[in-house]
DNA sequence: GCTGAAAACCCTTTGGT
DNA sequence: ACCAAAGGGTTTTCAGC
């Protein structure tokens, strides 16, 4: 991972964008006090350095009739690395799941789940998810309310990094 | 929720969008074989509709220093709905807190959290969340890795949506 | 070397056919 | 539904500091 250095604007920049995607550079360049060149400099910049990973139009899930949203914790058989990839490989397939995480704890991984309704979400669940390769235990919350939910991440604590700690190192040469 | 028609067209420019959100409209004008003038007037009709709520610029976690990824499932104390408001509007202002959901199950809300590392981690837990109002139990997994995590919403379910079933009516007035 | 203004290019959108 | 024209937006260049 390159180093790329930000500063006060950049970030400012950051969370514009993470709330506006589609904000003119014009417009940014009026809240953050800087010319439009600025603003289109410093983004293509953050772009190139893999801050901006990528730009998306966020739906909502009611308005596409998505209604069912749940979690589920799976655990899977003691295997070796190869039934965990293959679960993973699945997992990324299907479009249902929008969310994966390999986790701490009595489960091994949680997920997020979108449906259209719970008959379509038990039709996910049985044939898609329980079908799974080497899944031995599941237990699912369906959500009835979203309290929050932001693609938005919190940028504060950049400027207040802390000083990187000087450690001993080994003379590797 | 007014009930706003898409087609075939329609769901192929929300695929891209919510895949490449800068996409031009020229550039969706080619790959859908559509004018751009048809893809402008069809966006702007989804997004006054409802249905593209909003646009955003896609950070990477890593690259900006959030490492840790972790899922909260909390109970609260059972009170009336005073309690889970204020619970509700607290994790809402927190930054880190990049989802919230309530759930059926043993726990009232699962929650996922970001931060920069364990330390700072330890920190927002401790200081933030178990300090919430009415909190009674609490659990968190860590996230050791991300197998999947999109914001791409599936829309296969819409072609193939099933007609809408009849049902008896109560005369109403 | 960095900044900002301006120009050129491209995109978007609207109105007419 | 398409096309064309007008109105903006973005980006690059260039002059100045």
């Amino acid at each position: 991972m390159q180093q790329i250095v930000v500063d006060k604007f950049d970030l400012q920049i950051l969370d514009a964008l993470q709330r506006r995607g589609n904000a003119t550079n014009s417009a940014l360049g009026e809240e953050i006090h800087l010319s439009p060149s600025q603003i289109s400099r410093r983004i293509s910049r953050m772009e190139q350095g893999g801050i901006i990973a990528s730009y998306a139009a966020l739906l909502d899930p009611a308005a596409i009739g998505l209604d069912v949203s749940a979690f589920a914790q799976v655990t899977l058989e003691r295997h070796g690395e190869s039934r965990s990839d293959a679960f993973e490989r699945a997992v990324a397939a299907l479009p249902e799941v929008v969310a994966c995480f390999s986790v701490s704890g009595d489960a091994d991984y949680v997920m997020h789940i979108v449906a259209p309704d719970l008959v379509a979400f038990s039709n996910v669940m049985m044939k898609r998810i329980m079908r799974l390769p080497g899944l031995t235990h599941l237990k699912t919350n369906i959500a009835l309310k979203t309290v929050k939910q932001t693609s938005v991440l919190p940028l504060d604590h950049i400027m207040h990094a802390p000083q990187p700690r000087r450690r001993m190192q080994f003379a590797s040469a």
